[in-house]
DNA sequence: CTGAAAGCGCTTACAG
DNA sequence: CTGAAAGCGCTTACAG
């Protein structure tokens, strides 16, 4: 608890505070012999001195803190890596960057009026209100969309594009009746919400009938159910996109357990790519992520707002599709 | 940025700050009357006042904040259920928990230092000398730990049991010769060695010969390349014990370009009970893991270490086997 | 029951 | 080139 202090650096070295303050800091104009400079850092180094990021955030307002904030969403590989890219990004400017999944109803306001961050990225869109007081407080906002428009300050993955690659994807093979196998998972809303609507989209530009949605359990029966349902009826469905590897894998297991042959009967159509996607049976047809330029898109926004500078470009070609033997 | 401070408060209420404090906090011992304090909460509310972390902090010396260490291996669905108990354990008494993912080579004091947390939760194993210098400036220190030693303050999830479990269940039916598949991504080499470690004692334990282990990527040609090594020589290799889920369905891939039957000709024992295990074909047995259990005492030992009362003990029965159509 | 005042540790005009 | 001093916003003995 005997906290060292910049007092104490500056007793042990022979200086003011405000030496070691501007030595320690590298503060830019202050004309302090290179004789001194080493001795304030020495002892700050003997002294085992390092600053209290309280006081420094009292007296500059804020921190070095950037918040990231994570939505209820599950988080899986893809978030890993925007977040690394993230982290390497901005060590770079002596920033740290801290994680808060968001559960539940505890105001957005509550966390950074404690943590004060120099800046706040949302993996969730945020309310206008937070946005609102956020810049009022200072703080630098950098949201997320996932739709296509792109606002000022916002970093975007347009959901909607995968849905319609799927359907282009299975169109192409001369799928005419299509059905979308959606997850479980309610966390998963926002984004199957828009995949659906995306899939919709091109059906109907493309004159096809209406996709039929039915939620996709991970379970061997559940799926045998809906399959069932698809294939029933004048018009059998002959191809499935689902909303990703995990669900499409429930749909290659219901096809083996009603003896489909796939994709002769039934072509599936995953998400994401998965090590699990190469490993079916059959092996997995899939529309593959640019995670890294994601990553990248994402760190550059993030850089981009702290300097003032103008946002990135989205990157395109954001998703393609793998074909295996799914489809 | 004209941020509403305790002063503002005092001013609009017309008492002293030191009024506002008591009653904002309510502060224990401090007799002040219904009516003040009912006007000052007034007060704070209509100006949308929320006081300074950055100033408490500096007063106090520490935050509300408990902050979470997180290794670098990926983030799956038990850590997230994880942060989600230990979130709601510590909302309760007015704590955040905030994340950070250890990555490359940045000291941990330097992360503390910003935050000033309360407590720090590491999901890795700490340094000895970063846990003295946490404890001596005042934070609260969880631990983890694979191994089996319950240290004082430290959450211990024993990873031998696993090995050892999977090496009881083949064994009891039957199989003499085991092989262990191990996963490919380095970052999990914490998590594997003492896997292995556990399979290893048990099969020297019950006179078995040592299990083969050779990593398995998650590639069918790979996969194929490793079982047909395992399956060579005077005594093939009956059962695979696998890493994990993904590295069995792997295991199971290589099998069924093979030609070989399973469980048949070999036996595959993943670990995690995914939903995909239940997919496989065949579906897979797998080590279930009480991540509900592991949960509440990671959030438990918490608790009890900001409280300073003893700590939890340690819960059994955290793993069994669920058995299915491939052992 | 309430207020004046000190002080947490830092940074930064302002004076030399 | 360097130092004395103010002040960031809060909490908390200490005095009434």
């Amino acid at each position: 608890m005997p906290s060292v202090t910049s007092a104490d650096v500056a007793r042990a070295s022979g200086v003011s505070r405000t030496t070691v303050s501007y030595v320690l800091n590298g503060t830019a104009g202050a004309k302090i012999s290179e004789a001194t400079r080493e001795r304030v850092r020495e002892a700050a180094r003997s002294l085992g001195y390092s600053p209290s990021a309280a006081a420094r955030t009292l007296r500059r307002g804020r921190n070095d803190i950037v918040l990231c904030v994570l939505p209820d969403w599950p988080v899986g590989p893809i978030i890993d890596t925007l977040l690394d890219d993230l982290a390497t990004a901005l060590a770079g400017r002596g920033l740290t960057i801290l994680v808060h999944h968001d559960r539940g109803p505890e105001p957005l306001a509550e966390l950074w009026r404690q943590v004060t961050p120099l800046a706040v990225v949302g993996l969730s869109r945020f309310d206008d209100d937070d946005v609102r007081a956020m810049v009022q407080a200072g703080i630098k906002v950098v949201g997320t969309t996932l739709d296509e428009d792109a606002d000022r300050g916002v970093f975007a993955v347009p959901q909607t594009q995968i849905g319609r690659l799927q359907v282009t994807h299975l169109a192409d093979r001369g799928h005419t009746h299509l059905a979308y196998a959606a997850p479980d998972d309610p966390r998963l809303a926002a984004f199957t919400d828009r995949r659906v609507a995306g899939a919709r989209l091109e059906c109907a530009e493309r004159g096809l009938p209406e996709p039929q949605v039915a939620t996709v359990p991970l379970d061997v029966d559940a799926a045998v159910a809906a399959l069932r349902a698809w294939r029933t009826g004048p018009h059998p469905v002959t191809a499935v996109a689902a909303y990703n590897d995990d669900v499409a894998i429930a749909v290659l297991a219901a096809a083996r357990a009603e003896g489909l042959r796939v994709p002769d009967d039934v072509a599936v159509l995953g998400v994401d790519d998965t090590p699990a996607a190469r490993l079916a049976a059959p092996p997995l047809s899939t529309v593959w992520q640019a995670v890294d330029a994601q990553a990248a898109h994402l760190a550059a926004s993030v850089v981009a707002t702290l300097d003032g500078t103008a946002l990135p470009a989205r990157p395109d070609d954001l998703f393609h599709v793998v074909t295996r033997a799914s489809t």
